[in-house]
DNA sequence: CGCATTTTGTCTCATACGATACAATAAAGT
DNA sequence: ACTTTATTGTATCGTATGAGACAAAATGCG
């Protein structure tokens, strides 16, 4: 008998309950096995994929490189769009305050990026990827280029500007939400 | 002048080039300005939504339940599928063993799960759910739930199906990868 | 059997990270 | 102008977490 019949939407997947409660044998359990019967089943993907596509490439930066993830993520942001603020750099990454000021010192202290305060406003430190910076960068962007495109790979080329699309639409709606 | 004509796919994007290299003012940069010129368009938008989604209630659970991400991970996996390994719960989640271990002992040492070695290979362990354990789950369903279905309520309802097909593709893919 | 190899899980350690408080500047209200 | 209030960024501190080494059990191979 499965002892999980807790809460309101468990109801909901009773035509599942039937699944046996002791696993037979030795047989692995899969992701998609149970990620359905969730009450997160899109979050609970997005999750995984997370989990199983960007962590390596985080600790990857940082034994190779040294890099911190708000620290290559800054230099990410920089080689688009120079001059930003950390403030800028938080909207646009979802990242928070903390980490942008960590990676921004870090990268300053290496000699990757310069800050210079805004005259405007003194609160705003204007950022720039220095030539060393563009180096170290140059490096990893490939890295993340031929990552990306393993990922997409499974996706048909015609299908890809739909499914760009919906994540556009999460995109604004987790904005929202926060 | 643009200061990053750095990487190989920089041309690609040279038609954006003609981008203003300083910020006018105080305008405040969004997220997709840069994020279609650089070479991860979909991995910057998933880790983006993943910062912005996930991160939050990780900190919720931590501080009003006491649990770190692998014990409500544990207990998400065990309610759907009583007596799972810390090693099947690895293969769902995308966690290291490390961290299902840890989540493993902080679990029991609170009484919200049990463990049984497995009769026919000593060294698996069986994880269930306690009572307590159920009724802690039964606190944070409803809040992943909810925020499941604030994040879904942007696509429609006709597309979901399809846009869960992609994620099952990118899901397997990075399993590929690994 | 007997020995190497693999698998599963745990432990220790260094560190990256979020929470909190704070300083500096700007903006708004009176 | 002068006093709140908001914004931007930094510094300190506790902790969650990944890396790596390890123990125990199982499996493969002679």
């Amino acid at each position: 008998m499965r002892q999980n019949a807790v809460g309101a939407t468990r109801a909901a997947c009773a035509m599942l309950a039937a699944l046996p409660t002791a696993l037979p044998g030795k047989r692995r359990v899969n992701l998609f096995d149970i990620c359905d019967r969730t009450v997160m089943p899109i979050a609970y993907r997005l999750g995984f994929i997370m989990n199983v596509y960007r962590e390596p490439i985080i600790r990857q930066f940082e034994a190779e490189f040294g890099l911190i993830r708000p620290e290559w993520t800054i230099l990410l942001c920089l080689a688009e769009q120079d001059g930003l603020t950390a403030r800028d750099i938080c909207d646009m990454t979802g990242l928070l305050r903390n980490a942008i000021s960590r990676g921004v010192a870090l990268l300053e202290k290496k000699g990757l990026i310069t800050r210079q305060s805004d005259r405007a406003d003194g609160r705003l430190m204007r950022l720039s990827m220095t030539d060393d910076g563009q180096a170290i960068f140059a490096r990893i962007e490939p890295i993340l280029q031929a990552r990306e495109a393993a990922l997409l790979s499974v996706i048909p080329e015609a299908e890809r500007e739909r499914f760009r699309g919906y994540l556009d639409l999460l995109c604004r709606q987790v904005q929202e939400m926060a």
